[in-house]
DNA sequence: AGACTGACCTAAAAGGTTTTCGCAACGTAG
DNA sequence: CTACGTTGCGAAAACCTTTTAGGTCAGTCT
């Protein structure tokens, strides 16, 4: 390894090489106008020649600002924040933001302890990334730094939140599969006490009723989020009402489930049943014979737009309250025959 | 938000609350022994008392370690940092080390310019994550810090790298087939530019040797790493030996590809071929009809072992070089019949 | 000549912590 | 009473940078 650990050059050793004072020298090398254009010039070339790299810890000291901020995850394996993550790296990257990854995996000790060394960090701003959008307790009381919640709002409505519209994204799911012309439809979902479940079924049965319609099979099947619970549903919604022309389902997994068991059935997707599925999980929407069609929450966007809202409430403005992200649509073989 | 954004307290404040100098409060703080026992409690009582939490930037400036290690990847996003990454992240975790996360997304402009903030913030090392196990440029000539590398070696032999043993894991997959008495057993993999799928054909073409067998087709048939390929390589194989009693994938996606496609003909898998994987996707290989059995790279103990290496190298002991990891297998009904 | 202006530069302070060294007080031994 | 060691504490330096408040000098105006 070619790493003898030499100490680092500082503004001193640039300053002498430029013979300046190292107060001039932070000038040139910041553009500060009080420096005639020659000494600039051998400033800066003396920076050069040293390969001077500011220490960040030093000018953090004094700005009182890191540039940095947390990321606290409560399950960032899981499969909601890494493209919030990604987005918010996004939004940082740019600029010259740097993000401290933190990861509870879902204990409140690890999460107190993560918060502290956080702050004993003096991080500008922490982002906290939830696996459900089940509301999650607030880690802001009393905070110094603002925090903003992703996927997973706080319960404190004085927080400032990021969720998906769960509700909006079932209703432009049922919508489509309307204008494709279905009109028996069934929704398959997760299990009851889910927030996420719970809002789709409601975004469901709201947009049907507004068109007159009746869920096929009278209600929402609760169950898990499973490719398996896809397939015993399916058994249930064939054996309820064999006319059913469309399902909605709450994941991908479970409308991956689904379209298998009806597949082995003898019946053909999109042409006797249509299926949307939910999130726009790749591997799996893409890769089911057919390919899904399906919700997409759009959490890159979200965690973008939740590191954006970092950055205004570290400069001061906030807004605070639940903000929804709206879905949207992939539409793939699934509902419509290529 | 409750974050009206107060001045942080500072050991000042402690001392003065204590009625000390500061010198005396960092020493009662940091559990030096020239303090009186009462000083002590006076000083950890104001301490409490003021939730005085040590301002982490000032004490690395004169520490010169930030207990922050960088961590660089080419795709977060993709299969294979994540694990790494959380691996990293849990032995770091126990300590009090934290993890800068960087995804320059591939691109060697934006890996330099990670680098040299990276370097700007004084971490204490970095770990570059890769997305294939081809070698990769390495960064680390004339670093201030220790560097090691994950998944995707450093083409720079000084350089210290952590990759699966992907020889040895193909090595495992055919053993398993042997072991449940396959003796036509074919290979499937990805492109041949990858070194993972020449390495993974290597290790299959060693064993069936060394047990006298030949590859059923007489030859590993490269393609791609996707489900597409597996079911179109399904015919080939098929085709050219319907003896085939067992295939080697070189990823869980090709096997499922290959499943598919078999089951389709009304082949049964495991009892007509046997099927193993590569990678130990859990989303596929454990959702697959039947599961999967495949090779687990491990690379969250991959991801650990390179963050606990970082942590010799930056005390100073370094040992260069490319160190392989073993595979493992894990065994589900793809193989064995239950 | 003296005062003023403007351009360019520097000394010093500030930011929060740890560490080194010195100092005072006290007790003990001679 | 002196010499000396011990104990407990504080002043100051160090880490590295930016900013503030001057300071010097040359030139210009009255």
């Amino acid at each position: 390894m070619s790493s003898q650990r030499r100490r680092a050059t500082t503004i001193t050793d640039v300053a002498t090489r430029a013979g300046v004072s190292i107060a001039t020298a932070s000038k040139a090398l910041n553009g500060r106008s009080q420096v005639r254009a020659e000494t600039l010039q051998r400033v800066l070339r003396a920076a050069e020649e040293l390969g001077y790299q500011p220490n960040a810890l030093a000018q953090s000291l004094i700005s009182g600002q890191t540039r940095t901020v947390g990321l606290l995850t409560s399950d960032s394996v899981g499969r909601f924040g890494i493209p919030v993550l990604l987005g918010a790296e996004d939004a940082f990257g740019t600029g010259e933001m740097a993000v401290l990854l933190c990861d509870a995996r879902g204990d409140a000790i690890r999460e107190r302890h993560y918060v502290r060394t956080l702050l004993a960090r003096r991080v500008d701003g922490i982002i906290v990334v939830g696996e459900s959008t089940d509301p999650r307790p607030s880690i802001s009381l009393d905070l110094p730094v603002p925090v903003v919640y992703a996927y997973a709002p706080s319960d404190d409505p004085q927080d400032v939140s990021f969720v998906p519209d769960d509700v909006g994204g079932a209703r432009i799911a049922v919508q489509h599969l309307l204008t494709v012309g279905r009109r028996r439809i069934a929704h398959i979902t997760g299990p009851t006490h889910y927030r996420a479940a719970q809002d789709r079924a409601v975004g469901t049965a709201r947009t049907l009723e507004e068109a007159g319609l009746a869920l096929s099979g009278g209600q929402a099947l609760f169950g898990a989020w499973s490719r398996r619970w896809g397939r015993q549903a399916a058994e249930i919604v064939l054996a309820g009402d064999p006319e059913t022309d469309a399902v909605f389902c709450g994941s991908d997994q479970i409308a991956a489930g689904f379209v298998e068991a009806v597949r082995e059935r003898g019946l053909r997707v999109p042409d006797d049943i249509a299926v949307v599925g939910y999130d726009n999980w790749e591997v799996l929407s893409a890769e089911t014979r057919p390919p899904l069609t399906t919700i997409d929450m759009n959490l890159e966007v979200l965690g973008r737009t939740a590191a954006q809202h970092l950055f205004a409430a570290i400069d001061g403005r906030a807004a605070s309250g639940v903000h929804r992200m709206s879905c949207s649509l992939t539409i793939r073989e699934s509902t419509m025959p290529q």
